[in-house]
DNA sequence: ATGGTCGCACCGCGA
């Protein structure tokens, strides 16, 4: 029996959440990872999405951050953050293990401009990402980090990629970052089923730029060894880019068999 | 035209 995994920056549940019910009914995915939830736990719309009949674990904050799993399934295990004693106030990470697969929601730190000190504090996040997997998670089980990555891994991520050279999403240390997570075992699932890249996730509100598809692709599903090969078929649903109030991220999908 | 949009919480900040 298949499963679809999704992973969707809703940039706010709370003006998203018609849209992401929507969503639920209209495609029935397995596991869903939310980014941007820009909500404290306590205003998360839990009846509604366990309704429409979806588990959910919630790491929320008031105003910024904000991650969630939503699942067909019981979310079992859970973990909430890094819990590395560093400046775990930003509700950017949680896994749990659903849909037999332990599976993590991760909202990268966007690191603002290469002088800004969100910059090394994202390149630090990252780091303590990959601590995190050493520490305690194992690269033989079957695992998803699925989230906005905010970095672009190389040329066919980006519509015009001579407008994002050396940018917070795409510089060599982003991208080295990013190298040693993936090097901790695990395969780009969505580029392993389109090599050929130019397939966007994210497109500025600003300059028409979905019209023009003048987008990036910083939202990823990364998958452990064994479980990408089982992955069939992936997608971006362009559709939630499209209509009233869309987020500027469209939804992620990896089918696995 | 050298900008142009959102969402949140307030009139700036983060993306």
């Amino acid at each position: 029996m298949p499963s679809t995994v999704v992973t969707w920056n809703v940039n706010s549940i709370k003006v998203r959440k018609e849209r992401v019910l929507a969503f639920l009914a209209r495609h029935s995915p397995d596991v869903v990872c939310l980014q941007e939830l820009k909500l404290e736990e306590a205003k998360f719309p839990r009846a509604e999405i366990e309704a429409a009949g979806y588990h959910a674990a919630v790491l929320g904050q008031k105003t910024y951050n904000g991650v969630a799993i939503l699942s067909k399934s019981p979310i079992e295990n859970v973990h909430r953050g890094f819990a590395d004693d560093v400046d775990d106030s930003h509700a950017r990470f949680i896994i749990g293990t659903t849909a037999g697969m332990r599976i993590a929601s991760a909202y990268f730190p966007n690191g603002g401009e290469q002088t800004s000190p969100k910059y090394p504090f994202k390149l630090a996040w990252m780091k303590r990402l990959r601590v995190y997997l050493d520490t305690h998670e194992k690269p033989n089980d079957d695992l998803l980090l699925c989230g906005d990555f905010n970095v672009a891994v190389d040329e066919l991520d980006i519509a015009k990629p001579d407008q994002w050279q050396d940018t917070v999403l795409t510089s060599d240390a982003v991208r080295a970052a990013l190298d040693e997570i993936r090097e901790w075992g695990f395969v780009d699932a969505f580029r392993q089923q389109h090599p050929e890249g130019k397939i966007f996730s994210w497109w500025d509100y600003r300059q028409l730029a979905f019209p023009k598809n003048d987008g990036l692709r910083i939202d990823h599903i990364y998958a452990t060894k064994g479980l990408a090969k089982r992955c069939i078929a992936a997608a971006v649903d362009r559709e939630e880019r499209k209509g009233a109030q869309p987020s500027d991220h469209a939804p992620v999908l990896c089918t696995f068999s």
